[in-house]
DNA sequence: GAACCAATGGATACAGTTATCCTCAATTGT
DNA sequence: ACAATTGAGGATAACTGTATCCATTGGTTC
């Protein structure tokens, strides 16, 4: 459903937003979102190339975004870890006479995605920050504070 | 989202159901559905542990569903084959303070996933042969006749 | 230009899922 | 009892997604 990848992504992206937009580098993102750091770079490079992060290299470099929170949603940011969700486009078996209008089980579980996708087409990360909710994505603790902890490098004030 | 495994179940079960509950053998389900008759084989012994199937040894054996189409969802299913869908119990990250209620993030993920998991949960198998829709499930021709080929087991020679 | 920083890209290892195969146990029919 | 049929179970291979590492390239600062 949701893959390792897509988890990390969305952390980042969340971690980024939650921070003001960046830029951080790698290992400061990779520190605040429990993501092994390696593996993050790549999934920031798709994230890059896809267009939803802009990186920079240099000293005072790392990755931002590329457009303000509440302009990417959820679903931007799966698609740009490929895997996606798997959208059910033709059956399966390679059944001819299901090739344009799938068939009742595979309609069934394409319209289950198709509306999983359209939750996420509809929530962008700005909003799980101002969420409600008690506690916040990647904070330690409930809302009220939005502090999140950055170890090393750059001390914010 | 769905794994080729689930795939494989739900084709199976559909299929025992088309036939009217069987019992097939486990070559004649392979060939019907296009599964990979090794793997097949142990699908089958999955849906047969979890109770939707009965099996049976011997001459005149196979698979049967353990109980009518239409009190098997799809659902029964896909829990049968593990892996499931995997709703988000408690944070990734591991963090305390969101132990119980999830954070803004993960509660829009799990939201969705729960949304997924109701429409198999209320979905049968039963329902899926008797859809209106314009094809029915690994059937090669639209509704009407609810033939499938099943093809002789008798080798020449 | 030199030195340092940080992303880029490729090679590689690791893990879980998917798939195959072979042997054993149960059931049926002669 | 014997042979044929069919599922049960385990060992193993292939494949894909996950994760690590290292050399390279681009960019900043002095």
């Amino acid at each position: 459903m949701i893959s390792q990848t897509n988890e990390y992504a969305l952390r980042a992206v969340v971690h980024l937003s939650a921070i003001g937009g960046g830029p951080a580098v790698t290992e400061d993102i990779a520190e605040a979102t429990r993501v092994p750091a390696g593996y993050l770079a790549r999934v920031l490079r798709s994230l890059s190339k896809a267009g939803i992060l802009t990186a920079q290299r240099g000293i005072g470099g790392g990755f931002a975004l590329a457009k303000p929170a509440g302009r990417i949603t959820v679903w931007d940011v799966l698609e740009a870890t490929e895997s996606g969700i798997g959208r059910i486009e033709s059956c399966p078996l390679g059944i001819q006479s299901h090739g344009k209008s799938l068939c009742a089980l595979h309609a069934l579980l394409d319209d289950a995605i198709a509306g999983v996708e359209r939750q996420f087409r509809a929530a962008t990360i700005q909003e799980l920050l101002t969420s409600e909710r008690e506690s916040r994505p990647l904070c330690d603790r409930s809302p009220g504070r939005a502090s999140i902890t950055i170890k090393g490098s750059a001390p914010p004030g």
